[in-house]
DNA sequence: GTAGGGTTAG
């Protein structure tokens, strides 16, 4: 009777569940156990954990299955903490867990984010033999990648035996995830290769490999790895479609993205937003807000992502008025999922702050609801930045000193700052700073994809077996340009030193000799594609325009932020950038 | 009866 009641009674109803639970406590009735199995079901579908541990607690000698609910709604519900204490109560009594304990438990330590546990728990795997099981040990593989420990995570995942599909997909998302796409390219291959293993991959990995490529920014292996996919009769589904426009809009080539947008036959709200992100990526902003324009037409409700877009390509264009119209659209928005996050905050202090409203952005965040994180700060560091606002720049600093002290890019910003006001003894007070903190700048580097591999530079690097040639085409148009009036733009290297030792060492940028190497090597009818890690510099920009004319060859060059599209002498960001 | 993998932002 009670066992058909609560198999009736849903989960939305908590407090019928409770009057259940003290009907079986008084009811002495054999089949006790069962019955609180059951009831401990229906509370964790209702998200009661605490309700549904306080019925666990009281049980006597549960069974391991029980347990393993319980650790499942844990994870469901993001409570890793809770997850790890049932554990140790676990191991205090001595209960023996089984194959489906670990799987559970070792996803919530990947939740709790700590790596001791993290290490003991794998140490508790091993002991008790469960090491072996593939699950198990995908699972310590992702707990390790998501931690950082890329090393322990690579050689936990080489040491498992006959790894099957989805331990190879899941430590090459793993990668991608976490930044490591050339690491993902070279797994992708390898796992192709392989004899042991007999896996041939699916759509899961060609969403992987595709979204790697667009990170790395090698538009052909790309190309390569969804023709293969075709080939053999991969599904390639939404996502895969998906993940093939993300990849041609981070590689500069909106034109196949567009095709490939009007051709597919699905698309889903991730489809739009990713063609509104990329289109403002690449500073086509109109084609951005026609199609958020479009897609709201055609019924398609957006997310907080195309909202992200929607403000970047405002922020890209200089769009103020239009900016400020589409954050009011979701403050005012019924749809709570809408309500403005941090990151929609950090768009709208860059839209103000590019377009040199430094006060009204400092005011913004003022009188923002939700407390003012490190991004929010840097955006508006940024902005003072580009428009050589020195005072708020030092106060923005400081703040940001306080609440991010580890992250160099927001001191260096601030050198930048000093350094281009002339503030020569600020910039040294603030660089010793940083090497008493240690705190140091990410190295620049540029890269650029031919033959199936790609070619990285790094700032006066000789390392590239082909840097001769590519050195002697540097000169030579450096050489070139000069006659056509170009002139070293100094004040872009934040050094004080002599102006001729301020040119030899931009001369040698990274993005220049990437270009030169794309002179060297690609087809003439074919752009350079650039890939750079950090922000370019202006005599580069410069230098990027004078080659686009001098050669008629397309430049496409994306930095950390934005792509910049040199055709014959004009870059696509109109000095906006 | 229970377990591992994918797309947009940062």
């Amino acid at each position: 009777m009670l066992s058909k009641l609560l198999l009736r009674t849903s989960s939305s109803k908590p407090k019928q569940l409770k009057k259940i639970h003290a009907l079986v406590l008084t009811s002495g009735l054999s089949v006790k156990n069962s019955l609180l199995t059951q009831l401990i079901e229906n509370l964790i579908l209702a998200s009661d954990m605490c309700y549904a541990r306080k019925v666990f607690d009281e049980m006597h000698k549960p069974r391991i299955f029980l347990w393993n609910t319980l650790f499942k709604g844990y994870v469901k519900n993001q409570l890793p903490f809770e997850s790890f204490t049932l554990y140790k109560k676990m191991r205090d009594l001595d209960v023996r867990p089984d194959e489906f304990t670990y799987p559970y438990v070792v996803k919530a330590i990947s939740q709790l984010g700590d790596l001791s546990c993290g290490s003991s728990l794998h140490a508790n795997v091993v002991k008790n033999g469960f090491d072996c099981l593939g699950i198990v040990a995908t699972e310590l593989v992702m707990m390790y990648m998501k931690f950082g420990e890329l090393s322990s995570a690579e050689v936990l995942f080489e040491s498992m035996q006959g790894k099957d599909l989805v331990a190879w997909n899941a430590f090459i998302a793993a990668c991608v995830q976490t930044g490591n796409s050339g690491l993902a390219l070279d797994y992708y291959r390898k796992m192709c290769a392989d004899d042991d293993d007999d896996v041939r991959f699916d759509s899961f990995t060609v969403v992987s490999m595709l979204s790697a490529c667009g990170q790395l920014g090698c538009l052909e292996i790309g190309k390569e790895i969804y023709d293969r996919a075709r080939r053999e009769g991969i599904d390639c589904n939404v996502i895969v479609e998906n993940a093939r426009l993300d990849m041609y809009l981070k590689c500069g080539s909106t034109e196949a993205a567009r095709v490939l947008f009007e051709e597919m036959r699905e698309r889903n709200v991730v489809s739009w937003s990713t063609m509104i992100v990329g289109y403002a990526m690449n500073g086509d902003s109109e084609e951005a807000l026609v199609l958020f324009a479009t897609m709201q037409n055609e019924g398609v409700r957006p997310n907080y992502v195309t909202f992200l877009g929607v403000l970047s390509a405002c922020s890209h264009a200089g769009l103020v008025k239009e900016g400020k119209r589409c954050f009011d659209l979701m403050a005012r928005s019924n749809d709570k999922s809408l309500q403005p996050r941090k990151e929609h905050y950090a768009c709208m202090v860059d839209l103000l702050g590019r377009s040199g409203l430094l006060e009204e952005a400092y005011e913004f965040i003022k009188e923002m609801p939700l407390e003012p994180d490190a991004g929010i700060w840097g955006a508006l560091l940024g902005a003072c930045a580009v428009h050589r606002g020195v005072e708020l720049g030092k106060k923005v600093a400081d703040l940001l000193v306080e609440t991010a002290p580890d992250i160099g890019a927001y001191q260096v910003l601030l050198s930048n700052i000093y350094a281009a006001a002339g503030k020569w003894d600020c910039v040294d007070k603030v660089r010793s700073e940083m090497r008493k903190l240690g705190t140091r700048k990410v190295a620049a580097y540029s890269s650029v994809e031919f033959d199936g591999k790609i070619h990285f530079f790094n700032r006066g690097d000789r390392s590239h077996p082909e840097s001769k040639a590519v050195y002697e085409k540097l000169e030579e148009i450096l050489k070139k340009i000069r006659d056509m009036g170009y002139v070293p733009e100094t004040c872009s290297v934040f050094h004080d030193v002599e102006v001729e030792e301020k040119e030899s060492s931009l001369s040698h940028h990274s993005e220049k000799l990437a270009i030169a190497f794309g002179l060297v090597n690609g087809r003439a009818e074919q752009p350079i594609r650039v890939m750079k890690n950090l922000r370019t510099c202006d005599d580069c920009h410069i230098f990027a325009k004078f080659v686009s004319r001098l050669t008629s060859r397309d430049i496409i060059m994306r930095d950390k932020n934005r792509f910049h599209h040199f055709r014959n002498g004009v870059c696509s960001c109109r000095e906006f950038w």
